[in-house]
DNA sequence: CATATTTTGACAACCGTTTTCGTTTTCGTG
DNA sequence: CACGAAAACGAAAACGGTTGTCAAAATATG
């Protein structure tokens, strides 16, 4: 692990909720890093291909992630206004995907699930 | 509605499961129309404003769409071969979003869910 | 210390999508 | 049917996020 790698992924960790490559880009050079974009996004490329961070798309198609806190496999609760994400988890919805794949013929059913609002302190 | 989007609308209905603005283009240049590609997208971004047709992003960022029988909100499960997606209904996700929502003092509460499998003929 | 390997970052290339803008088509009205 | 306004169209350029290229710098190896 690399010196730089490692800063992304303390910057990863130290904010909390969905952060963009870009943002944690700002960030570190805010800092007075003198990283560069593409460092950042192999980085975080790394860090999602070992499963240390979780990656997924907004409606506009931009990659954010996120460093989690457990292994397993979970959900995010995450705010439109701060992009606070709460780890969420969901044994009915686990269940769900798995009947709904069986009932209709389906195997080695994945599934994907976001849930979005307005947090308590921004609403 | 003009000519053209009710082309782009029939070739969408037309095919089972997603397919991206780019295929759909392809699709209707194939069989003869001189439609543009501009016009592909102002066609989709209509009909999914219009709600009659849903849209997701892929994990590479593309925005793939699909024409849905019912109005109403409802999910899919999508074959990872053939693309093929079935209509799911989840009375169970829906309560299990809006739950978990107000137990961490969220408002507002919204949800994308995606269930992905391999189909009974592909497996 | 010299050499091989890896990592880095500026910049260009990519790709899907959106905007721009001049042209064409459609449609309502006289 | 003719006219003009408004809407739709399409080619090409712009855009924004992401990935590839490649030479320089850092690091490891002998």
């Amino acid at each position: 692990m690399s010196t730089r790698r490692e800063a992304v992924r303390q910057a990863l960790s130290g904010s909390s909720g969905f952060r963009s490559a870009q943002d944690l880009y700002a960030d570190l050079r805010a800092e007075g890093s003198k990283i560069g974009l593409t460092t950042v996004y192999r980085a975080l490329q790394a860090l999602s291909d070992s499963g240390e961070v979780d990656v997924l798309r907004t409606d506009e198609g931009e990659a954010v992630y996120r460093a989690c806190d457990t292994e397993s496999h979970h959900h995010h609760i995450v705010c439109r206004v701060c992009a606070t994400a709460v780890e969420i988890e969901g044994p009915t919805v686990e269940k769900w995907a798995a009947e709904m794949g069986a009932k209709h013929g389906f195997t080695g059913v994945t599934h994907t699930v976001e849930v979005f609002g307005t947090c308590a302190s921004c609403s």
